[in-house]
DNA sequence: ATGAATATTT
């Protein structure tokens, strides 16, 4: 029997009357209300006139709730000769259309030979309904050129849902004029909702003042229109209005106005529209729930969100995947993922949406293990091809989890890439220190004429200041000022960061003038400009200033001025600021903080004092902490502390190999060989390698990067042929190579060597030969300057009388006639 | 028949 009924169902509805007389004693006995109707449809010709029959056949309908049990409906209405009916047929049409199969919507409707306006109108609201626009407007013009018929004023509510672009619109209200229907008041209501769908609200509005009568459709139409323009203001006006007219919100208000707290920042107000909604018996409804959640989850009141949800009798995706993002959002992966897990049981399946929340809890949680099989869950439901926005949180979680090949990979397997996945992937790129990769999707991206927008500009610009792109920085800033963009907080902020980071900081001062100074984010990165170039004074000056000006400095200005301070060795200064930060601003101190304290205390010789603030820091030190400790140690040679300092930091990080480099170095320093092989075996067997150092040079709007000892540059033999010529005449000079920068072990020439294919060095030769005489030079480097280079530097400056302006890891050195701006100091 | 909520990049 099974096989027979589903023999039926493929069969539908092309099936012919005498398969249905064999199904139906089976189906009789497997659902009653079924049978029942068969038979009733079998006895009467004209059932459905009568009343109680016509109860029977509404009901019929409604308990459909199944595709297989309306196919079963449908054969029924066949095998009872009603197929030529229409008003079975349309509503078969409609039934269709809500269990979501528009295609059979269409065959059934095909079949129906005299068709009537109520039919034409039932499959235009299926294609609707189940979001087929162009084919909801072809239907409704084929309607309107061909039939014959005149639609009526049941037709333009779903024709006006259709238009999905102005122009079809306005032709749209057009016909409603023209045929005279603008007396509707659901009609009307349809054209204020679809105006301002397209943010025409002025249209909107006046056809809403001039309705004669409003119901509560048309109210929320204006409102919710106003909410998701984002105008607030006219939003509540028109509540207001509402209000007075002695109208009271009904659950579509609430839950159009509740985004408007959020927007407003007004969570008092949200929380009296949950009290309107319990006195009003909305508390329990599911989209009253749900808005709540979620904007109580966007003021980060946790607990009430919960309570909400915990409270709901009714949940379902949109319940969970809100209070999931809720936790998500607000730093919480691993309840989001316990309420994930729950969420399942309950027979509530998840959606892209919970997909894409879970891909960022994985990503939160740095679970590269559970990504894939988000990636594979989303890749067997087919989102990814479907959804950008899917795709888009799969190439986030691998960039996120520093998996970039995966996140390439997935990218490229995008059937449509929207600016959003390709701002993604260059966030990627740069955010895991792979800027020339980010800058190549960049370029990709502007061959495939995409527009960027205000978040291209946030991940390119930092890419460029990475490796010192100034010149392709600067066409950025060309078109911004084009676009008007420049001036926007966040844009403007990069940009003075890439002009202080391209050693350009009159052009980050004069850019720092004009943007607006209300926050503290520019003057954060014009602090932290001053900083790296050495100028703490003028970074103090200009905290002074942001004081005056009354903006509140934040955590990352102390960082900035800190480390200007540690710079410069204003050891009293720093703490001072250090004071200022939690007597004033009662910023208490992260890490961060303290170990720009001990760098500072540290660089400056101060090694006891150093030690003894680390003793005495309420929180437990990190491996930056001893980091910044060792570092100091190395600079004024401190074995005893610095050996110290390392156990330490071996302890609670032995995954960083800078902290291997430096011990290694301290002993090459002092020819202890065998510390020096201790300390690598140390590493090799941990499975470390050490970071190799790069220097980039922009010439001619391309960067070129030098790794140290690479010969494969294409220019690599005039590289030496210059640096040795260079060498000869620093010699006279009175230079001596410091061999204690050299690292290995070997004969004293090839130590002369290995100074000399020092990446910082292959890059200013470079420049050197592939510039105009006296033109500045303009490096970088990933690393720190060692200290043979930095002397070296400063003979070349003299010799070539260029000015060379080197950026490594932690600063500036502006060479210029045979001294460094830092004057030593580093 | 109309009216509604969740979302990816900085």
């Amino acid at each position: 029997m099974p096989n027979a009924l589903f023999i039926l169902l493929r069969l539908v509805p092309t099936y012919k009357g005498r398969h249905i007389s064999k199904i139906l004693p089976f189906l009789q006995g497997r659902c009653l209300l079924f049978s029942a109707a068969a038979n009733s449809l079998q006895r009467t010709s004209d059932g459905y006139e009568n009343n109680s029959k016509k109860f029977n056949f509404d009901r019929l309908f409604k308990s459909c709730t199944q595709l297989e049990l309306a196919k079963c409906l449908h054969a029924i209405v066949v095998v009872s000769g009603k197929a030529g009916n229409i008003f079975f047929s349309s509503k078969l049409v409609n039934l269709y259309a809500y269990l979501g199969n528009v295609s059979l919507s269409r065959h059934t409707f095909d079949q129906i030979a005299k068709k009537d306006v109520y039919t034409w109108n039932s499959m235009v609201s299926a294609y609707v309904r189940t979001g087929h626009f162009r084919d909801a407007l072809d239907c409704f013009y084929q309607f309107f050129m061909t039939s014959g018929l005149r639609p009526d004023f049941y037709t333009f509510p779903p024709v006006l849902k259709a238009c999905k672009n102005l122009l079809d619109g306005m032709r749209m209200h057009c016909l409603v004029l023209k045929l005279g229907f603008e007396w509707d008041l659901f009609v009307t209501a349809s054209l204020v909702h679809m105006y301002t769908r397209f943010g025409i609200l002025g249209s909107a509005r006046k056809l809403f003042n001039d309705m004669p009568v409003r119901d509560m459709g048309s109210w929320n139409a204006m409102i919710s229109g106003y909410c998701q323009n984002g105008n607030a203001a006219e939003a509540l006006d028109v509540l207001n209005e509402m209000k007075l007219e002695g109208i009271t919100m009904d659950p579509v208000t609430v839950v159009s106005i509740l985004p408007i707290c959020v927007q407003l920042d007004d969570s008092l107000n949200g929380m009296l529209i949950h009290l309107y909604a319990i006195k009003h018996g909305l508390e329990f409804d599911l989209f009253v729930s749900n808005a709540l959640i979620n904007m109580y989850s966007k003021f980060g009141q946790l607990k009430h969100a919960q309570k909400v949800f915990n409270r709901m009798v009714e949940r379902d995706v949109v319940s969970w995947n809100s209070i999931i993002a809720a936790y998500e959002q607000n730093d919480d992966p691993h309840r989001a993922l316990g309420l994930y897990y729950n969420m399942k049981p309950t027979g509530v399946n998840p959606d892209y949406l919970t997909l894409v929340s879970l891909s960022s809890i994985v990503a939160q949680l740095s679970d590269s293990w559970n990504g894939k099989s988000v990636h594979g869950y989303v890749l067997r439901r087919g989102w990814l091809l479907k959804d950008v926005i899917s795709g888009n949180s799969i190439v986030d979680m691998y960039s996120k989890l520093g998996i970039m090949d995966s996140a390439r990979a997935v990218f490229e397997a995008l059937p449509v890439k929207d600016v959003v996945s390709w701002n993604t992937l260059i966030t990627g790129y740069a955010q895991n220190g792979l800027s020339s990769d980010a800058i190549e999707v960049y370029d990709m991206m502007q061959e495939c004429n995409i527009t960027p927008n205000q978040a291209t500009w946030v991940s390119i610009l930092p890419a460029y200041s990475n490796v010192g792109a100034l010149q392709q920085g600067m066409r950025v800033h060309g078109r911004l000022i084009k676009n008007n963009l420049y001036l926007d907080i966040f844009v403007g902020t990069c940009l003075i960061d890439m002009y202080g980071k391209c050693g350009k900081l009159g052009d980050a001062i004069s850019l720092f003038l004009e943007v607006p100074k209300t926050t503290s984010v520019p003057w954060n990165a014009i602090i932290s400009c001053h900083g790296i170039h050495g100028h703490a004074e003028k970074a103090l000056k200009l905290f002074r200033e942001m004081r005056e000006e009354g903006v509140k400095p934040d955590h990352i200005t102390f960082v900035s001025l800190l480390s200007a301070c540690s710079h410069a060795g204003l050891v009293d200064e720093g703490q001072w600021c250090f004071h200022v930060m939690q007597a004033d601003y009662r910023i208490q101190p992260i890490l961060k903080h303290y170990g720009c304290m001990v760098d500072l205390f540290g660089r400056a010789g101060h090694l006891e004092m150093a030690y003894d603030f680390i003793k005495s820091m309420p929180v437990k030190p990190d491996a930056s902490i001893w980091g910044a400790l060792l570092g100091a140690c190395r600079i004024h040679g401190n074995i005893d502390l610095a050996t110290f300092a390392s156990d330490r930091l071996f302890e609670l990080d032995s995954e960083n190999v800078g902290y291997y480099v430096l011990l290694s170095n301290m002993y090459a320093n002092t020819g202890k060989w065998e510390g020096v092989d201790k300390v690598r075996a140390l590493a090799r067997d941990r499975g470390l390698r050490k970071t190799p150092g790069w220097s980039s040079i922009e010439v001619n709007n391309k960067v070129d990067v030098f790794y140290t000892g690479n010969q494969s540059h294409p220019s690599s033999e005039e590289i030496y042929k210059e640096l040795r010529n260079l060498t000869d005449k620093m010699k006279s000079l009175g230079y001596t190579p410091d061999y204690s920068f050299v690292l290995q072990d070997v004969e004293e020439d090839e130590k002369e060597h290995i100074l000399m294919s020092h990446s910082e060095r292959l890059a200013i030769a470079f420049g050197i030969i592939s510039t105009p005489p006296k033109t500045p030079i303009r490096i970088f480097k990933n690393l720190r300057v060692c200290g043979d280079c930095h002397n070296a530097t400063k003979l070349i400056s003299k010799i070539t009388e260029r000015e060379i302006i080197v950026r490594d890891s932690n600063r500036f050195h502006h060479f210029k006639d045979g001294v460094c701006s830092c004057g030593d100091y580093w």
